[in-house]
RNA sequence: UGGGGAUUAGCCAAGCGGUAAGGCAACGGACUUUGACUCCGUCAUUCCUAGGUUCGAAUCCUAGAUCCCCAGCCA
């Protein structure tokens, strides 16, 4: 049986369940609005997660709407991998609307808005409205064209949205206060011209309305009843209900801000992700080492280690950003009994078993999940050569280092304990080859008691062993590098490191997307671009914790 | 210097007048066929500061400090 999942508690979930209380709302109804204009990271992932849960937990409905208002930013496809992103990260909605859906109810409503005497049409330049906006600690100066009649303004208006009037001739603005201490509130801008070509609506429109006045109306016309969105809108939150209130909307939405997600050592900056994808310092959006939610789910990240990091960061009103590591745990956390463990060698050093009969290959049982029987074993081969790690020896080993090195034994991993005879060297003085001897006694799974060994490593069979490339990432961004001036400086140049190594025999053929735990590494997961055909790419989506350090 | 927010451990975050939850990280120890996992233990006499109210304050009041956001015909 499922438990009720005992979700925390935080500010805006209060405010529902009194809102429910007091019944002023009998539903709780809320929305993901993104601008399809750019990929899903990381951050959206937490206003999606609030949305979807907070309706949710108070059986209400969620709506996904495309904040479609400007036409020459957006585009078909950012719509298409938005609803794939979320419905990755497990959610449905119960409706799906576009801004553009509702550009002739808000047309309408600016008419009313002018009727009231409440909008009027503005024909200062861009500048012009820029130098009598004031400051923030100077009032602004009237619009000259403030004072219009309602017949003059009807008629103007009317008239930009037939076509007469180029891009910036000007605009529909909101009547409200000049010397508003509130710059959102200085007569701002509700409609503007541009002749671009809408993604949904086409040429039927060339006036398109402002963010600020679109939303409210999008949320009051939905029902949405709760309108969440980040800490940047809370000096818009005037202005948005002055438009559902000015606009006469029956429906009288609300919107609450919250701090949005931020992870340490990660580029999260729209305009930043853009410029790495397009100047192909990555590759593409979903490059494993992109927070895009595209990235993620290529890299291996499951949806559910996303969704723990949402729930456990909370929800608040204080600027921060959480460790990056809190994710890495819930990684670990969620694929710790989900993906099969197998042995893989990613720099592969050769071991030749001097005692063990040559032409000899015998198979031995491993289990696929120590930690979860369920997931069963498999048969795995063993002769005279095998590959180990390359860190598993070492000529002159510090204190402490328990792995291979001359005269010690250590065990391998579902197979017999083996001691260090000797080594060969190449010119260059690098150690290619370890001979070793085994002792059959110690036969995994045997019951052998005999002695103990410090270190187990892990290994494969050379002549059955599966060539494999892993892609092991590291942060896109050194380290402490927040205040770097170019965001260039932040990029670590060792964000990736490519390596040729092997795995077991079992995993030719194996389908992308699928996730593993390579022991004593880390999971990882089979690239969904490069796999195919003899190559098999591993990305490393984290590696194990370890307190080993030399 | 106008307006809007925030401030509880290294990080995230509960707490709403009755004596500081939880998670991440870190650090000890046990266990171990993954230096992983798991388990046990440690980790804020104090909540930005200073005053005040109160039997009692992170919570209420006063004054101050620091940080974030706002002057797009972007969202």
């Amino acid at each position: 049986m499922e438990a009720t999942k005992a979700t925390s508690s935080h500010f805006i979930k209060n405010v529902v369940i009194e809102d429910l209380q007091a019944g002023r709302v009998s539903q709780v109804v809320t929305r993901f609005p993104p601008e399809p204009n750019g990929y899903l990271h990381i951050g959206h992932a937490k206003s999606i997660w609030l949305n979807f849960t907070l309706a949710d937990e108070f059986g209400g409905r969620t709506h996904l709407r495309f904040d479609d208002t400007n036409p020459v930013k957006e585009d078909e496809e950012y719509v298409r991998a938005i609803k794939e992103d979320v419905k990755w990260l497990g959610f449905d909605w119960d409706a799906l609307y576009f801004a553009s859906d509702f550009f002739d109810e808000m047309y309408n409503r600016a008419v009313l808005l002018i009727q009231r005497g409440k909008a009027y049409v503005c024909e200062l330049t861009a500048e012009q409205m820029r130098e009598s906006r004031g400051t923030l600690t100077e009032p602004g100066k009237d619009s000259p064209y403030r004072g219009r009649s309602v017949e003059e303004n009807l008629a103007l208006f009317e008239r930009m949205r037939a076509g007469e009037f180029p891009d910036g001739a000007m605009v529909l603005r909101a009547k409200i206060d000049m010397a508003s201490p509130n710059v959102n509130m200085r007569d701002p801008v509700l409609y503007r011209i541009a002749h671009a070509t809408h993604h949904n609506t086409g040429d039927k429109w060339c006036i398109y309305p402002m963010y600020d006045y679109a939303h409210p109306l999008e949320d009051a016309i939905e029902g949405i009843t709760h309108s969440i969105c980040t800490l940047e809108f809370e000096d818009h939150r005037p202005l948005y209900d002055w438009v559902i209130r000015e606009c006469e909307m029956e429906s009288t939405p609300h919107q609450y801000e919250f701090s949005k997600l931020l992870l340490t050592n990660t580029i999260m900056g729209k305009r930043y992700l853009r410029q790495l994808v397009e100047e192909g310092l990555v590759d593409g959006w979903d490059d494993p080492r992109l927070p895009t939610l595209s990235g993620l789910r290529r890299r291996g990240v499951t949806s559910e280690a996303i969704r723990s990091l949402c729930e456990e960061t909370g929800v608040s009103k204080s600027n921060g950003q959480a460790d990056y590591r809190m994710l890495e745990h819930f990684i670990r956390e969620d694929l710790k009994l989900k993906a099969p463990r197998t042995m893989a060698v990613l720099r592969p050093l050769k071991v030749v078993i001097t005692n063990y009969p040559e032409g000899q290959v015998e198979l031995l049982e491993a289990k696929n999940n120590n930690e979860n029987p369920e997931m069963g074993s498999r048969m795995i081969p063993f002769s005279r050569e095998i590959y180990i790690e390359q860190d598993d020896f070492m000529e002159n080993p510090p204190n402490k280092y328990f792995r291979l090195f001359p005269g010690n034994e250590v065990r391998l991993m579902n197979a017999y304990f083996i001691k260090c005879e000797e080594f060969v060297k190449d010119a260059d003085g690098n150690v290619v080859e370890l001979r070793c001897t085994y002792d059959p006694e110690t036969k995994s799974g045997s019951g052998f008691t005999g002695r103990k060994v410090k270190g187990t490593i892990h290994w494969v069979e050379a002549s059955q062993a599966v060539p494999a490339e892993m892609y092991l990432f590291e942060s896109l961004v050194k380290e402490d590098s927040e205040d770097a001036e170019d965001f260039k400086d932040r990029l670590n140049p060792a964000s990736l490191e490519i390596v040729h190594g092997f795995v077991e025999p079992g995993m030719r053929g194996v389908e992308p997307q699928t996730k593993f735990q390579f022991n004593r590494h880390g999971y990882f997961n089979v690239d969904s671009r490069y796999t195919g055909g003899d190559r098999i790419v591993f990305n490393r989506i984290v590696s194990l914790k370890s307190s080993f350090e030399l």
